[in-house]
DNA sequence: CGATCAATTGACTTAGCTCAAAGCATGTGG
DNA sequence: CCACATGCTTTGAGCTAAGTCAATTGATCG
């Protein structure tokens, strides 16, 4: 089960404080910020299970995971709203419409803050609280092209932009060749392009056969050519991945 | 030609204002915030150009715009990102990706500010600042809400969805029954979800038929009851629209 | 080394796109 | 005020991309 993390703590909270903004020499309130927040070690395909009462802001430490839906009743469509990965900073509401959880791909490290508490510190360091609302401004920005270009893209052209994106975040290359491992499962990949795992396997084929991908294992891939799959995909230029 | 407003600014202003989190009792701040800001009149189908050198933030205070995605050279597919009314508060990135639009669909008015010298001042007030960061993050989780629900969606649903979502932004509905006129054309709504203006209309007489719309003339639309709607949509509570 | 689950591949079905024609609104000129 | 013209909308008839169902292959782990 997830443990709270007492002897790890440390590293992830200072890749936190890290990823502050740096200028403001407000220490202090890295302190405070710190203070609220807990580290949380989860092993893979575990959840954090949201607290019904508050918001969360959720900063990804280390590993990777994923945000999911979990509608209610259903089982079986487990619809992906986002993966993240370390660096990443997550708010997750409290229940508003539906059931969100964030679920372990890998082994991961996670630093969790109750959002107002969090905000109501924060307030006393505008910076902080700029960096914050810009990060959000362009997530939002990035959200809503891309929710665009999905209702108007082929299963192909996402998948593209899906492992230009990946590439982009996994790999930290957005041109030439590179190679990396998915830590997710085509199910997952499917879900998060709303495609079936059926079709993500073929156009994986077809990119294959084309030559711009090649795959190892169930996870390994390898992209010849990022810019060429990002022109494929579409893209006009660069939004880094949701 | 958009006009810059110059009898018509107070009501603008005015409108901008009493959007501000009253709580502070920072008037000051509205008072600046009001100095930077300047307020356009456009009039149906007029544009507002982005300036390429900063991002900007734009208050609705009047009338409904679309915010179009125009991707170079094609002229073919006006991608809609989105729907703006009255009291919605915009965030025009600057070109980053592609070269965004805000074109009204109605005459509308808009108070236009620089984001960044918008956020220097914000910055003094904390309350306003953090209300703006609260919005987007609310805003950017309807978004990837949608973007996912959009993905595993029908056309039909889709359809519903957009209703829905209009009774709520557009006549404040959001169960039993209600009638309003829709701004926008179905090619406007069709690039706006990733159909075609066919099967926009298509499903729309399929919800007719079904007893849950009825139509008149080009834009008003009456819905008898937006609740089955939603469920249709397979809203399981409730977003509000993008 | 075998059991199990993920991924691939194939055959078939269907939702939504494309192409094409006909109906209505809205606006203009007589 | 009516007639006409234009452009939006609706409706129809195929076609194609992606989904569904089903079987096979391949990877990972005990």
């Amino acid at each position: 089960m997830a443990t709270i993390s007492t002897f790890f703590g440390h590293e992830c909270m200072e890749a936190f404080r890290a990823a502050l903004p740096i200028g403001t020499g407000a220490q202090p309130t890295a302190d405070r910020l710190c203070a609220i927040g807990y580290c949380l070690h989860l092993a893979r395909s575990e959840e954090l299970v949201p607290d019904p009462h508050e918001d969360r802001l959720v900063y990804v430490a280390g590993g990777s995971a994923k945000l999911v839906a979990h509608p209610g009743s259903e089982a079986g469509s487990g619809q992906v709203l986002a993966f993240h990965f370390a660096g990443d900073m997550i708010s997750v509401l409290r229940q508003i419409d539906g059931d969100f959880r964030l679920v372990a791909l890998t082994d991961c490290d996670l630093v969790v803050f109750p959002a107002e508490r969090f905000l109501d510190i924060a307030q006393g360091d505008p910076a902080v609280l700029r960096s914050v609302l810009a990060r959000s401004l362009q997530a939002l920005h990035r959200s809503r092209t891309r929710m665009m270009q999905m209702g108007h893209k082929s299963a192909q052209q996402r998948i593209a932009d899906f492992l230009v994106s990946m590439a982009e975040r996994l790999a930290g290359c957005t041109t030439g060749a590179c190679a990396f491992a998915l830590p997710m499962s085509r199910r997952d990949i499917g879900d998060s392009l709303g495609l079936t795992i059926e079709t993500v396997s073929r156009q994986l084929t077809e990119l294959r056969v084309v030559g711009l991908v090649e795959t190892e294992g169930r996870s390994k891939v390898c992209l010849s050519d990022v810019a060429a799959l990002a022109r494929l995909a579409g893209r006009h230029s660069r939004p880094a991945g949701a």
